[in-house]
DNA sequence: AATATATTTTAGATTAGTCTAATTATATTT
DNA sequence: AAATATAATTAGACTAATCTAAAATATATT
């Protein structure tokens, strides 16, 4: 068995192993958990240990199989009680996470498969992320940056980067939630600032720092 | 803030203490939590530091209005859990009680009043239990044992004191579920053992050792 | 290649929760 | 009232998770 501090570790573990070969640094994770190296070094012993990661002292470690379908089961369940919490019991995309945080960590496997049909097999979370299957496979979201978008096409916004809720709230506010259509007007080519075009006939000016946060998909696909 | 198992003991010290005056023993709380005299010695020394239950060396605990208003906040959560697991994910009530165990302890207060709302603001539990509210005031559930129960009266099952699943599946088994009607037919004077008649025209027998852990209210209160 | 810097690991301590074994207090019996 | 039995506490040790400070290793710089 794995306790809910393992889980946490292997969960950060797995988000910097994603889309990169080289292992993940100690003081990569000791930023992501916020704590010291020394604790870090500690509970990746335990973890390897379990054969979840593997590990090779001064040099980072690697997640196993093992290790990466654990940690898939784990935001397999974080996104679906998202689901839950803005579908179900209406709250809003800022104010899920720290109590999927937890209800991720409640263990039956049968709980699961339940809330999964209850809400109909959804297959991303309230913020665009694609929610891992029963087998641990996740479906590749078909989303990119918004940095990469072209001038003069249609997009919609499909999810964000940045999950802090200061974010997530500031993305609300200018009206850019999952789903709200756009026309990307002007990128501008000093500081890639961009110009976008609503729905509702409104313009909105995103910096760069912003626009990385965001992901979009082909407007039509 | 309490952790888990603080939590854990203080609702096992809650339920020991509920309608009696005498101070409740160590060697109670470690036959029900299942572990020893010496760590519940020291977990009563914690909870005691936090106000939670007053502590006399040798004579046993009793706890305070502060320990009895936490204990019954998480009593709601759990029950509440208990209507969500079986009324909306459809389990049977003799296989909720550990999911609920671990949603109890989710911490987030807002969670619990909007599950509450969505689930119509549910008076008693899957086993009859009645849920706390919001304020921490219990509604005395108004139903009694089937052991006082008089020949040729009608009842209806309202609850049970065994909320083990060997004893819940016993129940099922045998159609004895909350919400049954039934007529008291015989009540033997030898070995107290039962006859009733069911809803659908069966009689079943129930020993005293049963009896003792069926819960009823009189028919058309 | 030698030195400086940054990173990682180890050593040693702390807290929560647990245990066994030994001791102390209370209750019961004679 | 003394002896015995029962119950509760303390003492000491263990694991998981954490920290600070010191030592070891790797990387970068001159």
């Amino acid at each position: 068995m794995t306790t809910t501090t393992e889980e946490n570790y292997l969960k950060a573990i797995y988000h910097l192993s994603t889309g990169r070969s080289e292992a993940v640094l100690t003081s990569e994770i000791a930023q992501m958990m916020s704590t010291t190296a020394a604790s870090v070094t500690d509970m990746i012993k335990r973890l390897s240990e379990k054969n979840l990661i593997t590990y090779e002292r001064y040099k980072g470690v690697r997640i196993t199989r093992k290790g990466e379908k654990l940690a898939l089961s784990i935001i397999r369940r974080h996104r679906l009680w998202e689901v839950f919490l803005t579908d179900i019991l209406k709250f809003q995309w800022d104010e899920v996470h720290e109590m999927a945080e937890e209800l991720e960590h409640v263990s039956s496997d049968e709980l699961v498969t339940r809330l999964d049909a209850f809400l109909g097999h959804p297959r991303v979370d309230p913020h665009g992320d694609p929610i891992p299957d029963a087998n641990g496979k996740l479906q590749s979201s078909g989303h990119h940056q918004m940095v990469n978008c072209e001038p003069n096409r249609n997009y919609v916004i499909s999810g964000v980067n940045d999950h802090s809720s200061a974010f997530l709230q500031f993305m609300s506010k200018k009206g850019l939630t999952p789903g709200v259509q756009f026309k990307m007007l002007e990128i501008d080519n000093y500081d890639k600032s961009m110009l976008l075009l609503l729905d509702d006939g409104k313009t909105t000016y995103l910096s760069h720092e912003i626009s990385k946060n965001i992901l979009v998909r082909l407007h039509g696909n």
